[in-house]
RNA sequence: UCCGCAGUAGCUCAGCUGGUUAGAGCAUCUGACUGUUAAUCAGAGGGUCCGGGGUUCAAGUCCCUGCUGCGGAGCCA
């Protein structure tokens, strides 16, 4: 590949350049000596490779900037790349130079054993770490399977606003700031409402960007601050949506398994389980949930006015806590999707089941291997008088809701979307034991820095 | 917000029913070694035992309180 901006040879395609000198530019990710012998493990962002250097090969000089080399110090390194039989990438690079940019000193991160607190707190070094490197590129993937699928399938993206002037639904706590003199304005949970006009312009639409919720969650699947595709159809009802879900998650895991077989090898998953990922999922609607919940006697904590505890059936029209998804997807080795839930644990928009109005066409996915929740949409009220009824009832501004109610009087049509969030795939997919370490900065309740 | 747990060397931790000079491994520094990859071996330096108050002849250890963090719940993607 050529191009006009400064390119170089990466450790990624060292394999291409086998008895060619080439020169890296990196970070010193190890060092060990023996002897003669100088062990330089180089990363250069694209991995990691060990680099030998004899010094009975070189000059003084250079012997001696190799061994000043500390972790991180800042380097670049000339050599003959070598296939090498022991080195895990198998290849080698024979040292003939090192050019030293920076020693670095008492780098905090050394290869093992640190705790939870630490490491957040050096989120920035920690990022370098051979495990949240690996953990990155597969969500830069899994970000461009994503666009690829909408992409290729006739969607076009639509960016919504991060600004705005209400919530999309009531129950959600929102981070508010001030905007001018138009008063409070709010950071938003969900491009979806803009994403439903959109789709009346456009026809098949998705929006993929930040988003924000301030509800006070400390869970290992919780962020203030996470990403979410938001696709929207028009003409679609809850049964397409639901296949639609289906097809995106399934190309999301395979284009990983295509491309970041390394990357997965660093972080140990089991690959095995991620090759089950195919259609068709299993499905299920919340009533079949709850009847399998209480058929197999997972119970219902309940407190009790004295404050004590007991155990209770799991009764139909309660929202399913993080234990029934647990308990309801150890039967599964693949996602399976809950649809048709009680309506009144459901938000305004989403449109009730007309063979039975207590339930609404809304669906969650629900990924196996304890990752829960990574889906939630719904077929959507596209009815204006039976909108704003929900709307009065939830007691939201009628007047905050005008535009949208906009679009069930001018071309009102059947339409359907879900919102997928990356974390918690790349979670999922990554086998990551905490939402923290898949976004490079996370935003949580107790953290904002670094 | 609620429930539970923790805070001792740069890092990860041990430290018994309170007892006199607070320990280990890793990391760092010095030295040895031509195949290390959690290298090994020999040596060295490194401490406000989270802050405040209290009990006691004596507190890292017990009590109260504050702070910080972790795990979980609810809510949700």
């Amino acid at each position: 590949m050529s191009s006009r901006y400064k390119s170089f040879v990466s450790v990624e395609n060292l394999d291409a350049h086998v008895g060619q000198e080439v020169t890296l530019n990196g970070w010193v990710y190890d060092k060990t000596e023996k002897g003669k012998l100088v062990f330089i493990k180089l990363r250069d962002g694209s991995g990691t490779v060990q680099c030998v250097l004899f010094k009975p090969n070189v000059s003084e000089e250079i012997a001696s900037a190799a061994q000043s080399l500390t972790q991180e110090s800042s380097v670049s390194i000339t050599g003959t790349v070598r296939k090498e039989e022991r080195s895990p990438t198998g290849v080698e690079l024979d040292v003939t130079n090192v050019t030293v940019w920076q020693i670095s000193r008492d780098y905090p991160i050394s290869p093992k054993d640190h705790g939870v607190e630490f490491l957040m707190e050096h989120r920035h070094l920690w990022l370098r770490s051979a495990r949240q490197h690996a953990i990155m590129r597969v969500r830069s993937v899994v970000v461009k399977a994503i666009r690829d699928f909408f992409d290729g399938n006739g969607f076009r993206l639509m960016d919504s606003p991060i600004f705005t002037p209400n919530a999309c639904e009531g129950t959600s706590t929102l981070f508010e700031t001030q905007y001018f003199d138009l008063g409070k304005a709010y950071l938003t949970q969900s491009g979806q409402l803009y994403a439903e006009a959109s789709a009346m312009a456009l026809g098949k639409v998705y929006t993929f960007g930040p988003t924000f919720r301030a509800e006070k969650s400390k869970t290992r699947r919780h962020l203030t601050e996470f990403w979410m595709v938001e696709p929207e159809m028009a003409y679609f009802d809850l049964n397409d949506d639901m296949d639609l879900a289906e097809d995106l998650v399934e190309y999301i895991v395979q284009c990983v398994l295509k491309s970041s077989p390394k990357e997965l090898a660093v972080l140990g998953r089991d690959v095995s389980k991620l090759e089950a990922v195919r259609r068709p999922f299993y499905r299920m609607s919340y009533t079949e949930a709850v009847e399998w919940l209480n058929k197999n006697d997972v119970k219902l904590n309940r407190k009790q006015s004295d404050g004590t505890e007991i155990q209770v059936d799991f009764p139909w029209g309660e929202d399913f806590g993080a234990p029934q998804e647990e308990a309801l997807m150890q039967q599964f080795d693949k996602p399976c999707i809950i649809h048709r839930y009680p309506t009144e644990v459901k938000a305004f928009y989403m449109k009730r089941d007309p063979a039975d109005v207590k339930v609404a066409l809304a669906m969650d996915m629900l990924a196996p291997e304890g990752a829960g929740e990574i889906i939630g949409g719904s077929q959507r009220e596209d009815d204006h008088d039976a909108l704003l009824q929900r709307i009065l009832h939830e007691n939201l501004s009628q007047q905050d809701f005008q535009w949208y109610l906009d679009l069930r009087k001018y071309g009102s049509v059947p339409h359907a979307g879900f919102g997928l969030g990356l974390e918690r795939t790349v979670k999922w997919i990554t086998g990551a034991d905490h939402i923290r370490e898949v976004i490079p900065f996370p935003r949580m309740i107790y953290r904002i820095m670094p």
